[in-house]
DNA sequence: AATCAGAAAAAAATCCATCATTTCCATAAT
DNA sequence: ATTATGGAAATGATGGATTTTTTTCTGATT
């Protein structure tokens, strides 16, 4: 790595690399009904990649994704020339023009890998539609790190053809979770996280119940007036108004689902006034519940 | 569940059940180049699932896998009788007659899943090649239960072309764990070899904590001088370089997913000093901590 | 070849200070 | 009940100076 000045392609400690024998492309990867829609050519990881730098001027016939784990890196492509930093990935069609390389006062620390099959340009396609200059919208996700680590774990054991089935197989989950960020991500992490939510979570809970908003804010710690603020601004809604149309919407079910009379569903929902419930309602659904009642039974 | 004496289909207290429509499989399963491969029709979970009951003469047209959770049960086909227990998977290939039931004494829970597509043969094959009596040879692995529930919960929320394509390509991962059963339990198992792995190993599960470098020198029995050469040269990244690395990462994710101040952040990864945690943050990730929350949440 | 000890050089951690930003409350107006 | 506003307090970002730890290097030992 002493090499000051000039510009490598390959060799860098700690790195590892794995490229798929020509013959087990021609007879196995191409031809398996599973692999040939999918298959991975190369795969690697270069840490810390100093004077890393590729220029292809007619581009290469596999598709190339990059994530980019610390230090920085361009990619010109296009004409475009993009910056890719850490936690970041790009992906470049097979066959288009390019280059890219490491910065050169934080040079990158990537993973690579190179694919190709029957599917790969579609789902180049959909990746592209995910993103913005070449470089998908994504926020770190360490599972998508971990099945990237299950691939090159497996294919460093053998081509076996089980393996090279069973790793281009979790490609495919790697490669939607490029897709579908979204997705990939909500399993059940984001839930009652942020006082907000917690403060929803909490009128459900009571939706029978008269609760003040002073109440809301102490159980959240904090003023009234600073509660209100960040609630409308995370909500579109401020709390009070937002309780009710909680308690809107179960009046909805009640009405269609039972024969509770109007001033009984007002009580119940805790609103005394059952004329103000009316309205309230009104105002809200553009019909009367008893109205909502006949249309929706 | 009181008809006693009653062979029944449907109906089980707790089950979850999502039967696609048969327009999204006519308009889009069918016909997206990804999902035409393999594609899930429907899917359910059963708990405990009592005169459960299932006779199929000329079989389906689909594809069937059966995860036992607890409880037994049984299946017939091809004039074999094959008894299920917990932690047992069973597959039907398509357009085979069978009939399948819950056992008396302690009716199975099951998670099941019915499949198509051009490909659905073909692994149905490779699965059942890893099988005996139509019982794939597996050891309990929760993971594939976890990709299982993913799939569920998205399917859940709606049929979106994106959400399907996801939900299938996650699917393919699962087969694939049911085709590869020592790949797929390999990949934390094998990681107990070297050094190297082991600290790194040790860093992840002390992420919370201040360590020393001679405490992972002396836990891996080497001197501080020799450990650190060799972890740089495997690595690409000196011992405690990456021991910052990892703790950043675990902090990119609490940005994203939790409220957490940068300070409670600090701390709970052992850093003491807020402010040296914000520098260092801002140095690997190019952005601080709060910018990187706002940028990802 | 693998390992260690010791020392110099490099980097990381700590501490302190400063400035910018955000959060928060009290008050008043709507 | 909600929104607006000003000022106080807390939190966060950044820099420099200093101390401590880590990294790297060399040569010796097993």
């Amino acid at each position: 790595m002493k090499n000051k000045g000039l510009r490598k392609r390959e060799g860098f400690e700690g790195q590892r690399l794995i490229v798929l024998p020509k013959k087990v492309i021609a007879d196995f990867l191409t031809r398996d009904l599973v692999t040939k829609q999918i298959y991975i050519t190369d795969i690697g990881y270069y840490p810390k990649a100093e004077f890393h730098y590729a220029e292809r001027p007619a581009g290469i016939s596999q598709h190339i994704i990059i994530y980019c784990v610390e230090g920085s890196g361009w990619l010109e492509i296009n004409k475009k020339r993009v910056d890719v930093n850490p936690s970041e990935f790009i992906i470049i069609p097979a066959n288009i023009p390019h280059r890219y390389g490491a910065g050169s006062s934080k040079p990158w620390t990537i993973y690579w890998v190179h694919f190709k099959g029957e599917l790969s340009a579609y789902i180049t396609e959909l990746i592209l539609n995910n993103s913005e200059n070449y470089k998908p919208n994504l926020s770190y996700n360490d599972q998508r790190i971990k099945l990237f680590e299950d691939i090159y774990n497996n294919l460093e054991k053998g081509y076996s053809s089980d393996a090279l089935r069973y790793v281009n197989m979790i490609f495919s989950h790697f490669l939607s979770s490029l897709i579908y960020e979204e997705k990939f991500n909500d399993t059940d992490k984001k839930k009652g996280k942020n006082i907000i939510s917690l403060s929803i979570a909490m009128m459900q809970k009571k939706i029978h119940s008269v609760i003040k908003l002073h109440e809301f804010a102490s159980f959240s710690n904090l003023s009234v007036s600073h509660f209100s603020a960040i609630f409308k601004t995370e909500t579109g809604y401020s709390p009070i108004e937002y309780f009710n149309h909680l308690k809107i919407q179960k009046a909805c079910q009640y009405l269609s689902f039972t024969d509770m009379s109007v001033k009984e569903l007002a009580i119940s929902l805790g609103i005394e006034d059952q004329y103000y419930f009316s309205r309230m309602f009104t105002k809200l659904m553009g019909s009367s519940p008893t109205e909502y009642r006949k249309k929706n039974k």
